[in-house]
DNA sequence: TCTGGGGTCCTAGGACCC
DNA sequence: TCTGGGGTCCTAGGACCC
């Protein structure tokens, strides 16, 4: 069997991505800028673009860029600082709207969505009146995917956006998309790329081209199989409505890389207490504590502990970090600094076990959990 | 022109237990 | 005479995504 085989039902999925969304946002409040290239962008001198409007993708800006780049490739572009509040609100009316018309909806991240419409009357239909209503109701442009898989309706909205309207089977995909690079495949990433160009894989043709067997030696069992199963747009992953996040952070970046340990460890302490604040307000706790430490030349080292209890308090969060980062006690001068909750307590169960604050961890060795003869 | 901040998942190795 | 195998928990690093 090469592949996982294919839910039995023919699924129809869906991608919904906004287009250029935080620049079209920035768009609706300034309409006299309509047609310039537009970026948004932080000010900081480590700052890089979040969005760039198809008028500056032009001059080959693109997301994830460091800003200063941008400013080289069009210095007569409109440079703005994102706003996210502004960002969040406009989204969530998005979101709100497709939710009133498909069930099965699985929101990633601020501007992207899956449906999955198997068994919908009409989907193509449903998705046409779906665009229309929210082009109307937010001044907003969604581009649409659709495919049997994720993976097709994913690939097919980012091939077609802007305002992409494309449906596609697996089979098409396959034929539509072979001569492109392996790098519109999710999951393949630029190392990835990378090591697949080495083995002379340029396209997603000369993937699906090349035996399994063949990946193996490079990429290990599991990897390979995957590679090859998205070379041939084969995806049963399903459209997941409920995710429970498993970790929470708060990282910065310093304008400048800072060696003086105690203004380190004065960040360390903010960054601590904000997580620690909005992780409280989720009604959440956590029995893992990390930090992450970027050094100026770019390694990056993380610690972690896990404690007995559950907490988002900020004075035991804050003294784990602490000690963390002073066992570590980095040698070179601080690119970045974060800190991490995770383990959370499962929110069911331990609510019904009625404790107060800081609930007891379920450990391996929790005498409570296991029936060990004494 | 040097590369944000928020996440998820995978791998590998060690500790520990039976 | 250093001799196991399986399972879980944990840490650390890395790739990837939006």
């Amino acid at each position: 069997v090469a592949h996982p085989p294919e839910p039995p039902a023919r699924r129809v999925i869906a991608h919904l991505d906004i287009d250029a969304f935080y620049a079209s946002v920035e768009l609706l409040r300034r309409p006299e800028l309509r047609g310039l290239p537009l970026v948004v962008a932080g000010s900081g001198p480590r700052a890089v673009v979040t969005t760039a409007s198809y008028e500056a993708r032009r001059y080959g800006i693109d997301s994830a860029m460091p800003a200063a780049r941008a400013r080289v490739l069009c210095p007569d572009a409109v440079f703005l600082p994102p706003d996210f509040t502004v960002y969040r609100e406009h989204s969530r009316r998005v979101w709100e709207l497709v939710r009133g018309s498909v069930d099965v909806l699985q929101q990633v991240g601020i501007d992207e969505g899956y449906i999955d419409l198997s068994g919908v009357e009409g989907p193509l239909r449903v998705l046409r009146a779906l665009v229309a209503d929210v082009r109307e109701a937010t001044g907003l442009v969604v581009s649409v995917g659709v495919g049997p898989s994720r993976l097709v309706a994913k690939t097919v909205s980012a091939a077609y956006k802007p305002e992409a309207f494309v449906a596609m089977s697996r089979e098409q995909a396959c034929e539509r998309f072979a001569g492109a690079p392996v790098r519109i495949l999710q999951g393949v990433g630029p190392k990835t790329a990378e090591r697949l160009a080495a083995m002379g894989i340029a396209t997603v043709g000369d993937l699906q081209g090349r035996p399994e067997a063949e990946l193996v030696p490079a990429f290990g069992a599991r990897m390979a199989r995957e590679l090859r199963g998205r070379a041939h747009f084969h995806d049963a992953s399903p459209v997941e409505t409920v995710r429970v996040a498993k970790s929470r952070s708060n990282e910065t970046t310093f304008p400048r890389d800072v060696a003086d340990h105690a203004e380190l460890e004065a960040t360390l302490e903010r960054l601590a207490a904000d997580l620690c604040a909005g992780t409280r307000a989720k009604g959440v706790r956590a029995r893992n504590v990390a930090i992450k430490v970027r050094l100026d030349d770019w390694t990056t080292v993380t610690r972690a502990r896990t404690l007995d209890h559950f907490t988002a308090d900020t004075a035991t969060v804050t003294a784990v970090a602490l000690e963390l980062f002073r066992a570590y006690a980095p040698a070179r001068p601080v690119r970045l600094l974060g800190v991490r909750l995770a383990a959370f307590a499962d929110a069911a169960p331990e609510a019904a076990s009625g404790s107060g604050d800081e609930g007891e961890a379920r450990g391996r060795n929790d005498p409570g959990q296991l029936a060990l003869p004494l």
